[in-house]
DNA sequence: GCGCTGTATTACAGCGCTGTAAAGGAGGAG
DNA sequence: CTCCTCCTTTACAGCGCTGTAATACAGCGC
């Protein structure tokens, strides 16, 4: 059997409640009685029991991490990162696949989930601002990500959007580029990514070209490929750079530039969003907008700790870079 | 509060032990007895306080999923898909990334870790087949991956790597390609997946060269575009087909292909291997082999589950499909 | 020395559940 | 009608830990 706190203290020669103390590092401890329970605990190579610790405090130590799959590279590096951060608060994390299905994410933000959680940090996609509002009280919750509406009733952590897709833009710019096409999933005006174009464009005294930003209607490559391949068919002159709001709507577009004999980055520079992790690979190499993960799973972890029930919801923002790859590189 | 068994007990007007029952549906409860129970745990909300289950228990009913990297594509896809069926066992999963290092794996191997765990899900790179041997008792163990040697002493589950190799490459034959070249990360006779490949080409009364079977020295599509690029830079003719070891190698192959002006399939038919989930967006679309990662995962936790101490060793096979896709399509 | 303050340590209940052993009840055989 | 068996339900201890409240002790000023 496993040795217990009791063992230990007996080992030592002091109560249980002094080795707990030593164990969970209390104040209060002299020093020369720690050094003795510490000899015990390693003597006996005791660890403690998860299981009791939970049960006595009230607490489980696992939060739910969130996403729509895990198998999108985005989501995958968001989620190696939040491991790595989450072992130095304690907590083991439980990774949940929502499909980006609003039941699912309601189902656990309600806490209808057999397990007890101590947090959700939660990358939602079909919920409303107002199941948000409506969840269970109780349960800290920080979300992340760009679904619009949301981050007024919950902790929120994410980038900057607009200001990244300005900056994005501005690269293209500061290469000569001038028919500067932009690509995103639809036509939102909301979509800060795009707003940040607009933003670059108007600071450089463009005018915005509505009819170059192509909704894809949907968020994979093919959309993308799709869309574009389909404007340049239809007649259209080929814009001399392109901006996607995400990584894989830029492989699509480079799909549609490169079956149609255009060069990239000599005909058009590409740069996408995310910084998905297989960009090296791919021909070319993307530029793209690199969203900090490591300080996205700090500050989303952090605000989750630091969340009281009654709080107002905090917003904060990660950094990011930009990321020059071939798909832009030496043609200025 | 959240409502406890006796509260539920007490709602029902049964005793605690009697809605413990119904809840892990023990037999031997009167089926009147049962709907009462039911509509009290239903009109209360009730819902089982795992910490204290696993204490009486002495369970944590976690188990822990160690990968090198959660960020590698293959490695995502399976857990995604090793959470979908961990949730059928009743399972929480817990990642760990171990980073290839043998000293990470040996620490969860021999249960040197903050939580108790009922079982481990490993992808091993560093571990020897005597770290495998002397593991601590007690902790199931189930080993995936093609880690050669560890095998003998755990349980593990995977694909007929040899196999696919063969049909991989006789997917190339078939395309009436001769000079199929192949790409693994070592020149090691003990790659099952180059076996395979030589098993095909003696098959087809073809001699196997082993001048083409190049060694990457490493698993990144940068180690393969070097690797072949060098080769044909140095005066080489180009084979007319590749088989690589992973996709990662397929695409950093392509790379160095198309980089030299070569067309693919039309010149040069590439196959990689493992399907890696972002396989639609590239250029071209890569024709791999795909293992059955839902039956791998599931494989896995059944073995897991049915480990008993003493019991020998198990090896269990999953089956995989070849996904022909752009990199050889349309050609024969 | 005496009482006081503050630090160091202890005893013990209880977190919510399950396993065990034993009691209660129904139904059939004698 | 009694005894026995088998099904159903119950009481209770205990899983290993932590929070609380109580106690022991050391050091200080007067």
């Amino acid at each position: 059997m496993r040795p217990r706190l009791t063992d230990v203290a007996e080992a030592a020669g002091v109560s249980m409640k002094t080795v707990s103390n030593v164990v969970n590092g209390a104040e209060h401890v002299r020093e020369e009685t720690r050094q003795k329970v510490l000899a015990a605990i390693d003597r006996l190579g005791y660890r403690p029991n998860i299981a009791a610790r939970n049960l006595a405090q009230g607490r489980s130590g696992v939060i739910a991490f969130a996403v729509p799959q895990l198998d999108r590279p985005y989501f995958a590096s968001l989620a190696a990162r939040m491991l790595d951060e989450a072992e130095t608060f304690g907590w083991i994390v439980q990774f949940h696949q929502t499909g980006g299905r609003r039941e699912a994410e309601l189902a656990l933000l309600n806490d209808r989930h057999p397990a007890r959680l101590d947090g959700i940090v939660m990358s939602p996609l079909g919920l409303t601002p107002e199941d948000v509002r409506d969840r269970a009280p109780g349960l800290p919750l920080v979300l992340l990500g760009e679904k619009a509406g949301v981050e007024h009733h919950a902790d929120h952590v994410g980038i900057d959007n607009r200001d990244a897709g300005r900056v994005a833009t501005e690269h293209l710019l500061s290469l000569g580029r001038r028919q500067v096409m932009a690509l995103a999933p639809g036509p939102r005006m909301d979509d800060e990514r795009i707003n940040g174009y607009r933003d670059a464009l108007a600071a450089a005294g463009l005018p915005v070209d509505e009819d170059i930003v192509l909704p894809t209607g949907g968020l994979r490559g093919q959309d993308a490929e799709r869309t574009l391949g389909d404007w340049l068919d239809s007649g259209h002159p080929a814009p001399d750079a392109v901006f996607t709001a995400t990584d894989w709507l830029a492989m699509g577009a480079v799909r549609a530039l490169v079956l149609r004999g255009l060069r990239i980055p000599q005909d058009v520079a590409v740069v996408g969003f995310d910084d998905i992790p297989y960009d090296l690979a791919t021909l070319p190499t993307l530029t793209t907008v690199a969203p900090d993960r490591v300080a996205i799973a700090r500050l989303a972890l952090q605000a989750l700790r630091d969340q009281r029930p009654g709080g107002d919801p905090v917003r904060l923002q990660a950094p990011f870079s930009l990321v020059v790859r071939e798909s832009t590189a030496g043609i200025s």
